[in-house]
DNA sequence: CCGATCCTTCGCTATCGGTCGAAGCGTTCT
DNA sequence: AGAACGCTTCGACCGATAGCGAAGGATCGG
């Protein structure tokens, strides 16, 4: 592939206003539904699919399959920052000051906060974990494929947590994309097992009618302490902000 | 003009090929004819001018008209740098590499190295002295209309340049597109005057049957005296590389 | 002053690509 | 198991636009 012809893919891609549309809906780093950036795109499904099919074609966006949902995201921080280059080539134009943003997620707040992901923790609790757990070192997430280092072993075990571990010493640990806060939580194994200690040490419980979890004072303590989390269930943004367009939640 | 809008109007003029093309023509930051862009971008005349006409419209280039010329080049550096980032926007990606471009030129090398335009000295040798004259602060070079400082007015009379100083005293000098080296040299009263000056004092001889200038032994001590100018006669680039489409020499 | 050159504008054609409806496939919820 | 949902593929439509030939305006060379 000549020069040329790379540049003049490049700007294509970004050239079309529906492209450019999903990828500044994109530009928080956050992954987004195929229906969603349909909608925030103004554009029919069949449309968005076949414009974000181009798009991770070109490298610009990964998508990562997730159920029955495709979630899409900046392939890197290097597509995000040329695209900043282009928005504010020439300093600044026009007014182009960058809008937030609507910020999707479930309606119920308290599944915001934290709920069950099949057998695993999810929402901010699961992703502040899945963080906690990764800044110390004691898991490493990498691409569709989590592992659980030595030190992590160690960690679990001194916290209590049954690893069961007769079968396959390998895929201990699976990241999963959260579904409110669009980053990778903790499944597998070792998001199973975490979640079982939570609940049978009281540290959060199932409540009626919903996947979603109530972070007892003992768990406010608890996360405190061994992953220095701080508290959950405060929603840091107003419920008028949510976007129009909310899939049901699945993980 | 909304924050999308503008980055996908920005993605469209890279996107098409021929665009593309032209762009990279013109990323060594030399000016081009629009003819010699159009046989560039392998693309008619008048194909190539509806382009250039939206590339100027969108910003990313100016236009100088010289005569029956009209000069296109990257409006700022901004613009480059972003075109470079696009060009690299995934590190090193196929085979990219920037390929040298042909460096367009009268087939008369007497006459790259200098000539007169008009009633001034164009070629390597009026690029060189604009640059000396710029970079010791005598002169600034504004967009259209330069002017001579108080330093470069002391300059010029010890060097004994008459400048004719009768009537007025504002537009004194006028940078001039140099056509085979695609950079500003002096014109206006400063340059008519410059050209007087060498050609009195034998700096610099006209030739039969051409407009180049040949430069004098004495020549060449002086410029190197007087403006710190090397041997401006030595073509750097052999003959084989220049340009297809030669326009006939008019500056 | 006339021919040549450069650039643009006008008019036209053909092609490319964005858009949507309908259908198909896989997954999830009841 | 059946229904609902999400996403993609297929087929067709159509508007936007790149491309060129011809003509016009402007400038330079002789």
């Amino acid at each position: 592939m000549s020069a040329q012809t790379h540049l003049a893919q490049i700007g294509a891609l970004v050239g079309d206003p529906t492209r450019a549309n999903i990828l500044l809906a994109l530009m928080d780093g956050q992954a987004r539904t195929a229906k969603e950036l349909a909608f925030l795109a103004r554009v029919g499904a069949p449309t968005a699919s076949a414009h974000l099919a181009k798009l991770v074609d070109g490298g610009l966006l990964t998508a990562v399959a997730q159920g029955r949902h495709r979630y899409y995201r900046i392939a890197s921080p290097d597509i995000g920052r040329m695209i900043e280059v282009m928005l504010g080539f020439a300093g600044t134009i026009a007014g182009s000051a960058a809008r937030p943003l609507r910020r999707a997620g479930p309606a119920d707040e308290r599944m915001r906060a934290a709920r069950t992901c099949y057998d695993h923790i999810a929402g901010r609790l699961g992703v502040a974990i899945a963080d906690a757990m990764q800044g110390a070192g004691h898991v490493v997430l990498e691409d569709g494929a989590g592992r659980l280092t030595s030190s992590g072993h160690v960690f679990l075990l001194r916290l209590g947590v049954d690893l069961d571990e007769g079968r396959s010493g390998r895929i201990l640990c699976r990241p999963c994309l959260d579904w409110s806060e669009r980053r990778f939580h903790l499944a597998g194994q070792v998001g199973k097992a975490l979640c079982n200690h939570c609940l049978r040490l009281g540290w959060v419980e199932r409540t009626r009618d919903s996947r979603a979890l109530a972070i007892t004072p003992t768990g406010q303590a608890a996360f405190q302490t061994f992953f220095g989390i701080a508290a959950c269930d405060a929603d840091p943004q107003p419920a008028e902000h949510r976007a129009e367009a909310t899939p049901s939640p699945v993980t």
